[in-house]
DNA sequence: CATGAATGAGCTTTCATTCAT
DNA sequence: CATGAATGAAAGCTCATTCAT
């Protein structure tokens, strides 16, 4: 009963190591720009917007293609968030804080959030398309469950050392200021063109996204600060 | 594109005011419950996911209906926008605040819009859905444009009569603050099946719900008042 | 979760009997037209080799009706089956037989069924599909189980009538007598294509099909008669 | 439709009988593997309805394998329906009768055929296909021609012994008395599903196997004798 | 006013088969 | 010898929409 009657490749990575000839190389390639069509289409499309053959087309190969390398739409749908969930890992790990310094790291941290969501739209609006479908597919896949605990670590280290300062306020929660964090960056970049109509600016220029971040910033220092030094911070 | 297939009955704004007869009576309701349908399936399904024949076999009715009364999917969808920004606006107008009171009053923004994106997710999803589509549809609705702006306005009266008491920190933009709140009760509800995944935790507990209402309420406080009162606050 | 987005027309027998306009008469020819086409499909191609395209255009009609008016290709399959049983039924039902002459009658019932299946392949080829997918649709129709009784029920009245006037054994099967004779039409236009290569010659023949009744006719009195006259029967 | 796209393996009957060597015997241990679920898949799905990739996940090798040992799908089925003729004939070898013994030899055959039919479903199922398709594949096969006379021989032999001891009558024609005692055990065999919708009753029960042997024994006894010794027969 | 019938494009998926190492 | 990769046609089915009374 299971669905692909052609053996599938063994997605990911191999066992032993052997030296990857000309055609397994260009079968990678395949399955790649596969994947990457599918992010791009599923973004702007959504998982019911975005047709396999457009995805095909996007990718220069064939509807038949998927269904080798993926065995279905909503397979590649799932790898495809898992892909996305693992670049925004990686992206996150090449960010080294200082937990010495706390309140620069978190004005680093809420300046990456920032820019990630910015530069990488495909994010938010596949996550968008996850919590319309009711997050039917995160939750069966193992893989993007992984990812999930690295970055609420580290604000947790970024509260600790604060309040170990002195300058933060103790028992913050680490998971409801990345809340915060979080949901001000995506927020802004989800919802930019409802936004836009409804507040009848372009929230896309660059002053509107500085203006944004700044004020974010200032928030959320004073969400953790101890003591608010009304001039500073303020004009941050 | 074209919308007039066959003469439609006169959809929204009446004219001179006559008494409806039976006939009008039973278009009218079969108009509204095609629309409530569509706001129901699109919000669950999406605009894509949303097919005109589920629509209208939720509302009870035929498909052709929806092509008399509204003209096309698209159309629909437009007015089921325009209706859920005519309900948050409605909500929104019924909230009374007291200008006199301005902590108390930003509270009580806070708690309506936290509790609003919660009980109506369809206002949620729709905007998602027209955020996917790129702001597509909202751009050509005058309705729904003259929505936006009473929201803000009641903020910025708050933020001016918290100033004038010496409460609130003088120079606050409205919008900002109203971002804000909108992104943090928003991205809460819009996001919980991948953050629930993310978090491992089930976001739409009561006491997860109140402790992150605590936790913005906090915040935005403490994003605004002039001088934090030490206890007060941080215990909210 | 019913299939039918679009509301099918109330298939079969209409109640309060209006006259029927140009439309319904057209749609009711279509309908007409693609269960009849499917029953040719089919029957040339079984249920697996028979498209829904092929169908359609055996039809000159479009796939989409089809959906239309049965649902899906595994409903118009059901349907095709249906009507193979009312029309053999009903060909069965003009057989008018005298119980008083049992002899005759019992020859004639021999005749008349392998004459249907000779004229009518169809029934043999899709009941052979029907089989192949181990009777899964005709235990879900009530209406093919109707049409069962009556055939077996005739051949019981001829075995009794032929047994009080002495002439068959008593104590007969109906149900034996009628497989028996079943078989034996059935089989010979079943696998008149593997037993012709099989035994070298052309089982359509008229001489073969002649000889072939005869005997049947033979063996199946000679499996009821309670005294055999030895000359008269054999050479039937 | 060209066969040869690579160098076949000498397929069938090997000329000059060499020692295997072990690819050799992996070889054909792979061909006779695909073979089996051929006959498996075909059997039980049709030709059309058996899919190459549902034979090469049965018998857990790669759909090119079926390329690579038998050329197309429809070469796998003309192998297939080959392998059943000589199986069956290969049983029918095995099958000893004593001539001067013609009624119990006759009781032996019908209950061999009875038998076999019962056990060996694709043997049934896979005619059943070939008869669909119009004897296209048999009658290109020179193998399966081979295998037709034997079985009709032997009943010959029987009845002319038969016939010589004055227990049979004289002049009964093998072939008739063949097809009758086939179409008998095939037909209950092959149309089990629909017979036991129509009859309401289950034709799989051992006890409605046995009756129906028993009935289908006297038949062909009364068929075939020259006087019918009134009670032993009768109560078979 | 209202609604069954019709329509064709498009969807996801499976198929048998061939290519290239 | 063996097998992953590729291919395009065709499958069943759903879609939004229009026709015609």
């Amino acid at each position: 009963m299971s669905r692909s009657t052609t053996a599938r490749p063994a997605a990911g990575r191999a066992g032993p190591q052997r030296k990857p000839g000309v055609r397994e190389r260009a079968a990678r390639a395949t399955r790649e720009s596969l994947l990457r069509a599918a992010i791009k289409v599923f973004a702007r499309h959504g998982l019911d917007g975005g047709s396999v053959g457009r995805i095909a087309a996007v990718a220069g190969s064939y509807e038949r293609m998927i269904y080798y390398y993926f065995g279905s739409k909503e397979a590649l749908f799932v790898a495809a968030l898992e892909e996305i969930y693992r670049r925004f890992n990686e992206a996150e790990a090449r960010l080294h804080l200082d937990p010495a310094q706390p309140v620069e790291s978190l004005r680093a941290v809420v300046h990456f959030m920032f820019g990630y969501y910015r530069r990488h739209p495909e994010f938010v609006a596949l996550l968008n398309s996850e919590n319309l479908h009711r997050g039917r597919h995160i939750r069966k896949s193992r893989r993007a469950r992984e990812y999930s605990s690295a970055a609420i670590g580290i604000l947790d280290e970024l509260l600790r050392s604060g309040a170990a300062q002195g300058l933060f306020r103790p028992g913050l929660s680490a998971r409801d200021l990345y809340l915060l964090i979080a949901a001000a960056g995506y927020f802004y970049q989800s919802n930019r063109f409802t936004l836009s109509a409804f507040l009848g600016e372009n929230l896309e220029a660059p002053e509107a996204i500085a203006r944004w971040e700044a004020f974010v910033q200032d928030s959320v220092l004073r969400t953790v600060l101890a003591v608010l030094p009304a001039r500073e911070v303020a004009s941050a």
